[in-house]
DNA sequence: CTCAATTTGTTCGTATGTATG
DNA sequence: ACATACATACGAACAAATTGA
């Protein structure tokens, strides 16, 4: 399989031991190897990756300098760190739970300077309001942030509660105005990389892969009242999907 | 906002120009700038950037070598290519219309060499089957592969229909034997990156972002009869979710 | 037609990073 | 640890094409 590596390696133009470094994280996060086991030797791995032993120990070195493994002269490389409970930011595929996981969440406002464009509607969205209010935040668990979201809501239904928007998830509001009829709520995802912005505030890497999602809420006239990007850091992300939610599939035919 | 962008080149240790490259790639491809428009100058780019010319150049360099750009002396940076019609791959969310979108696709299958061990399930999957039958393969649409999957059949499923199952796609397949009730079946998505494998077989660069599907259906003996573990090339998958699927929200509280 | 402004192209020297054996 | 080769990044100066005044 491994000699495969030099090629695909240049598809990429990453340094080859970042590459290397990165596969071996890969492997401790998905428990290829656990907390406290000897990873292979570096004979293994120049043997794997068919490259020079100095640009695996350089990976492995980026690993001990972020505290994952442990080396010690002699004896091996070890797992130092224990990389479970990742993954926990569960992005829901339904209203009510999505309304039940955010609402306790507490945004930090970020100031909206130049006058913003209105959203990007797909045609199927609805059709846009006359105006509206922008907002923009940071969303964080303790001191990790863990999304960017930028937020159109429509001017009257920013205007029902201004300080509510400023203060609370912009979604948890909306469900709990009162006469705001949501007819439609829909979300995209796609898989992007972080921009400099993105970057920033979400303290990762530019170009980390990450989660844009793409939400539209609209009222029973077709409007589209809400309109949310919301970029998520890829690696705290998963999804859950019941296949069968609309019911057990027609097995007859 | 830019003065960042050295504090955040340093959070990844990829060379610069190739994650300059990578943000004004996506500008194109955001639609930021349309084809055939004037990209930022050089002069600007450094501005924005905060770093020399010859790097941005460099960035440059290699979005023509993509045949992404158009550089003309005295003129400017042009887009040469019209990059839409990506996102293609719609991952569905529910079980028919899953089967509507992968029935007609021909996989190609791949040797499974080594005993394989058995599927990871959670407990909320159900119960393992006893013995599973494993079939790997590559889905492609044209000459461009766009998944990586590797599929535990139990047995007795798997005996119903071998020539079925090594030429059509398994889901498909399952969704059609006589008399197999699928009690629930469930799926999650994490964005990954590829390993050496997953990058050798979808020709994409190690380390480039995917998503990781891992989709169980389980029998009305709360047995998983079909477990896959699906690589998706990131940059091609687009996820759509109906908030209110279930049924508009209560707004009454 | 000429001139100046704009914009990309080229080249140099230097320092540091990457990868090999 | 060393010697070697090549890649990355900087800044600065200069060259060449394009445009419009």
């Amino acid at each position: 399989m491994t000699e495969h590596l030099v090629k695909t390696y240049q598809r990429s133009r990453v340094p080859l031991y970042l590459q290397v470094a990165a596969i071996l994280r890969k492997r401790i996060e998905d428990g290829h190897w656990a907390l406290g086991d000897k990873i292979s030797t570096l004979e293994k791995l120049e043997a794997e990756f068919q490259i020079a032993r100095v640009t695996v120990r350089q990976a492995i070195e980026l690993l001990q300098k972020e505290g994952l493994v442990d080396r010690r002269q002699g004896k091996g490389t070890f797992v130092a760190r224990d990389v479970k409970g990742k993954r926990w930011l569960r992005l829901e595929t339904d209203w009510d739970a999505l309304i039940r996981t955010i609402e306790d969440n507490v945004p930090h406002i970020l100031p909206v300077a130049t006058p913003v464009p209105p959203p990007r509607l797909d045609p199927t969205d609805g059709k846009l309001a006359k105006r509206y209010q922008y907002l923009r935040s940071v969303q964080s668990r303790g001191d990790e942030p863990y999304a960017l979201v930028g937020v159109h809501l429509a001017k009257p239904i920013y205007a029902m509660a201004p300080k509510a928007f400023k203060t609370r998830t912009a979604f948890s509001v909306l469900s709990e105005l009162e006469g705001v009829a949501i007819a439609r709520a829909h979300q995209t995802l796609v898989i992007g990389s972080a921009d400099t912005e993105a970057a920033h505030f979400l303290k990762i890497a530019l170009n980390a892969p990450t989660a844009e999602v793409h939400c539209v809420a609209v009222d029973d006239k077709g409007v589209a009242i809400y309109v949310g990007e919301i970029i998520y850091r890829g690696d705290f992300i998963k999804l859950d999907i019941d296949l069968l939610a609309n019911g057990p599939p027609d097995d007859t035919k």
